[in-house]
Formats: structure tokens, sequence, C-alpha cells
DNA sequence: TTGAAAGCGCTAACAC
DNA sequence: GTGTTAGCGCTTTCAA
């Protein structure tokens, strides 16, 4: 019967009710050392009798070890926030960080103060989940936070990646346009300054050049507004234009939202793919065609990775798979 | 010239470097009490040159304040937390959170184990936001939790309420609708176990019965999967419907999809309207007529009340405005 | 107005 | 194997 105490039971409760020290008692709770299997079994009865839940706080404290992981997000502006994408990335850090007492809390970095990153060398601060970064913020982490950094984008000798395969992806859907029979694909990109995103742009001038093909390049910002004034620059600039590749899904709908306004039809006159399968892909209008990018399980990995202060490879790649839909 | 010291600086460095003790360092820095102008501006000069930041779990544990606030969410099985919806709570909170040091992280409360709820009576959390929570969740809160736990959603005596004004954002969908010459309008719900979903199947059935139209109803859960079985199943009991107001966004986008795969115009022949006002509402097509739902909003303000331990009203409802676009 | 001192709850040497 | 002891960094009485 756990008498609901006012107080929480600590770890000195525990020790009298097993008559034990408290040491022991810490040893046979977190499985360390030895202890005799009398004192083990007389322990673990105490604290399930007590209802004891270790005091998260007192451990990080006296280990040194932090107690919140940052979601540390790049852009020109605190609107970089907004992105569904970050919700994703957030959330699936915040799922993993539970069963381990650690919270997650989420920051802007400004593009053009990467020293913004000295402010989470705290000791309260177990990790960092870069998101959306850049060269000088990567170079710009603080020695304390060494081996507590990582990427979810491009990575650099100090701070290991976690990305999608966006090259592997963004080849993947081009060949899908390709062999569909479009010849002239204009590519909507990410913010320009943005080395991960770049990295599609990358894989589509190589594809293109390879191919005999024009590249034909508008700048985005991965929103489906500015995915709707990219489309329509594209067809003032290009009008034979038969395929547009968007560096988001988001983007992609926008795109397709533009050219329902100019009453194009997709796939027909022009096909549209997107990069990221969101939910909403699949029940669009035209339905997306897309290549996945398991965020999930990518920050999942990121996030255990920081978290178990396992040694990390310098880049861990998740491949990217085509998902065709009707849309292109 | 803030010297990039490898250990990070404490309390006690910044009381040496103003030559104060670390109580008098502590009540400057910490804005309490009193202290003589000249100590108080040797201590913010010491503090600043040094670049101290004080750490955030010694002061939770001596305080015994916690260190993270966890968004609890209930449903049947742990799929709950993959949508969208969480994602954006969580993304909020976490913002939130960041300037007061705190994470947050995300846990899901099956709908049976409403018991599940004690395991968070650790000091180490400083509260609990509930979402899509039910009666007996509410009631089992434990003791330790008191004035530390909030809904978004409904409340009770002991956890006070942050939520949208469902009624009346189905309301103003429903005199939409109406207005626009529809009669037989059907409705998709959200899952029947939860009640603040339930409250806008009441208003629903109340508009229509002070109407004199019929009421129809569908259960689904607010996934676009979902909405699409629920208009197939209300088409085939009810033909001659001509408007489905679906409880989410996500839900309607699913409705739209169906209804298209039948061949029905949109709004032509049936309109359709959601709730929430997703980023993707404004490019689908057609275009999704729907109510906001300003979850940011909410859940920042109901973490900020957790945080600042403020006491908080029983009910804070925030108003939804109705977002007429193509679908109705 | 300030400082000394007593912890917050826990872990980890180091003795026994 | 087990207990004693010394803190982790900070806040907060309580005296001075």
């Amino acid at each position: 019967m756990p008498a609901p105490t006012a107080r929480s039971v600590t770890l000195d409760d525990v020790a009298r009710a097993a008559e034990v020290s408290r040491a022991t008692a810490s040893r046979v709770l977190g499985g360390y050392g030895f202890a005799s299997v009398d004192a083990r079994d007389r322990v673990h009865a105490a604290a399930d009798r007590l209802g004891y839940v270790p005091n998260i706080t007192a451990r990080a404290l006296v280990r040194g070890t932090g107690v919140r992981l940052v979601v540390a997000v790049t852009g020109t502006d605190a609107t970089v926030l907004d992105d569904p994408y970050v919700d994703r990335a957030v959330a699936a850090a915040a799922r993993v960080c539970a069963p381990h007492g650690v919270g997650v809390s989420l920051e802007w970095l400004p593009l053009d103060a990467p020293a913004g990153l000295r402010r989470l060398d705290d000791r309260s601060v177990c990790g960092v989940l870069l998101v959306n970064t850049i060269a000088p913020v990567l170079d710009a982490v603080p020695a304390g936070l060494r081996g507590r950094v990582v990427s979810i984008g491009v990575g650099s000798p100090a701070v290991p990646s976690f990305d999608v395969d966006n090259a592997g992806g963004t080849e993947a859907v081009l060949r899908h346009l390709h062999a569909g029979g479009r010849r002239r694909i204009a590519m909507v990109t990410g913010p320009r300054w943005l080395s991960c995103a770049e990295r599609s742009v990358t894989a589509y001038q190589r594809l293109m050049r390879a191919a005999g093909l024009p590249v034909r390049l508008v700048t985005g910002d991965f929103t489906a507004a500015r995915g709707h004034r990219a489309a329509l620059t594209a067809l003032r600039r290009w009008p034979d234009t038969d395929a547009i590749y968007a560096v988001s899904d988001a983007t992609a709908l926008g795109v397709i939202a533009a050219l329902r306004g100019r009453g194009i039809q997709v796939p027909h006159d022009v096909a549209v793919a997107g990069f990221d399968d969101i939910p909403y892909a699949a029940v669009s209008a035209p339905a997306l065609t897309t290549a996945t990018h398991p965020v999930a399980r990518i920050v999942t990995a990121a996030a255990s990775a920081v978290l178990d202060g396992r040694p990390v490879p310098p880049v861990t790649a998740f491949p990217s798979r085509l998902v065709a839909r009707e849309s292109a």
C-alpha cells in the first residue's frame, strides 16, 4: 500500500528502510558496483514499497551531466522556429529524452551571431542538436560543449552529422522525372546559405549537366508561400518548363497552388515533385510525388547518441526513398 | 576579454573576483534581498567579465523546483504522439521553456492507466501539460503535482484548463455553411472518449437541432486516413449530404480526397470545412475553409503559467475565428 | 548590509 | 561487500 507521502521519498528513506547505508542503496539502484544478494533484495523491496523515484536533478548535479538538450536552429530570424519540420524534430527529441529524465528546449541561433552557441555552454545542458546549421556556427562550438553536440545536417570534424541522404533522394526524384519524359526541369531551392539544402542543388546540377539538360534554379526558403512565388518566377523565365522539383513538400504544395492558379495542369502540363513526404503529401490534390525524409528517425538517432555519450561516426546518412504518387 | 576557461565559472568564482561572500553574490545576481550599491556593481561586473552562467541544476536542487516540463498526451496507444498537433504543442512549450533553462519531455499516457501520472511525481518535474486529457486522468493527478499541472483541453477543479473555444469555432463554421445554403451537414468527429473534442459535437448537435436540421455524425480520430473513410461512410448513409464539417483540418483533407475520388465536386456538390487552420489549409486544392486554433498561443500561455507558478483561473478560453476559403 | 554555515539529494572515492 | 566522507553549485536562514 503505497502511502502517498506528502514529501517525496529520498534515497535516505530507502536506505533506512532497507537497513543499509545510502551508498549501498545508491549502488544497488544505480546498478553499479557490488552488493550482496540480500542487500540488493532489501533495497529493491524498500524502493518499490516506498515508491522511490530518483531525483534526476540531484544526480545531474553531482555527476556534472546536464539535464536538458537544446535544439538550436540557425536562421536569419526567429521565424525559422515556426517550421513544422522543426516541430517534428523537437517532438521526436522530447520523446527520446523522456525516459532519461531529460527535457528539450528550443532556441533560435541567429545566422550572423554564431557566438550565440556560447550561451549554451552551461553545466545544465547535456547536449545540443544543431538544426540547419552552417560552417561558422560549427566552428564556434565552445570547447566545453565538444562531444555533446551533433548536427542534423552538415557536420564538421568536431560535430558529427546525422542527415538524410539529400543527394540520393534528389537523384531518385530526378531520375523519376526524367523517366517520365521530362526534360526541362526547374528546381526551387532552399535558402542558399544552408549547406545541407545546397547538397540537393549540387546533385541537381550534376545530374542535369550529365544528361545535357538545362539548369534552372529559383531560390526558395522551404515555405509554401515562397514556393508559390518561385513557381511563377520559373514560369516567367522559362515558359517551356515541364517539371518543377522543390526542395521540400511545403514548397511543392505552394508550387502546385501557383500552377493551379495559372490554369496549368499537374502533372499533365508540368510535373511537380517535392522532398520530405509530410503527412499531407498523400492527401493533396494531386497527391504529391516526393522522397522520404525520416526526420523522426534521424533526430532519434542523434539525440540518443548524445544522451548515451556514445562516440559517433562523423557522418550518419539516412537513405531517402522515392514515393511516386500523382503529381509527377 | 572573456578568457574561455576550460572549467565553467561558478558563483564562487564570481564572489571571489568581486571580493564578497558567495551569499552576497547570490543575493545580487538573484535580485533578492539587499546589497550595497558598491557590492552590487562589483558582483555584476565580475559576473559579466567571467561570463558567469548560473547552474540551473544546482538552483533547482536547492529550491526543490524542477527542471523539466512534461507534455503528457492521453491516447489509446503511443501513436497519438505522432500527431502534428502534438509536435506543435511540444515545440511551442520548448520555446517558452528555453529562457527559463527548463526542458520539455513528451510522454504518452495510456487511456486506461491514468495512474501513469504518478510516475511524473518526481522532484525533477516542474510541471505537466496534459494534452487530450480525460476525467479519470484529471482525477488521478497526484497531490505532489497539484498546482503544477494544467490541461490543454478540459480541466477539473484541480487542473486549470487552457483551450480553444471549440463551441464558438464550430458555431462560426456551421453558420457559414448554413449561410451558404447547406442544410444537410454531416460531421466527422474526433475520438468519442475525448471530452474536449466532444464539445464541438455538442455545439454541432445543438445548432442542428435549433435549425431543425438532421444530426449526422461519423466518428473519426483527427487523422486524414480516418477522414477519408468517414466521408465514404457518410455518403453511403446519407447520399444527399451537401456539407461535411470535420473536427480537424487533417480530417477535412482526407474528406476532400475521398470526395475527389468519388468524382464529387468541392464545394459545388459538397462543401467541406475543417478546424485548426494548419499551414497546408491555405494551399490545398480547394483551399480549406476552417476555423483558427492558436495552438502555439494556448500552449505558450499554459506553459508560462506553470513556469511562473502563478495562480490561474480555472478556464482560459482562446477565441476561434472563421477562415473562409474555397472549400465551403 | 554582509558572511558563515547548513543543507538540497545524490554519487563516488576511499576506507573498513 | 559495506559504510564513511566529501563534495556537486547554489540558496537561505541566522548572527554579526
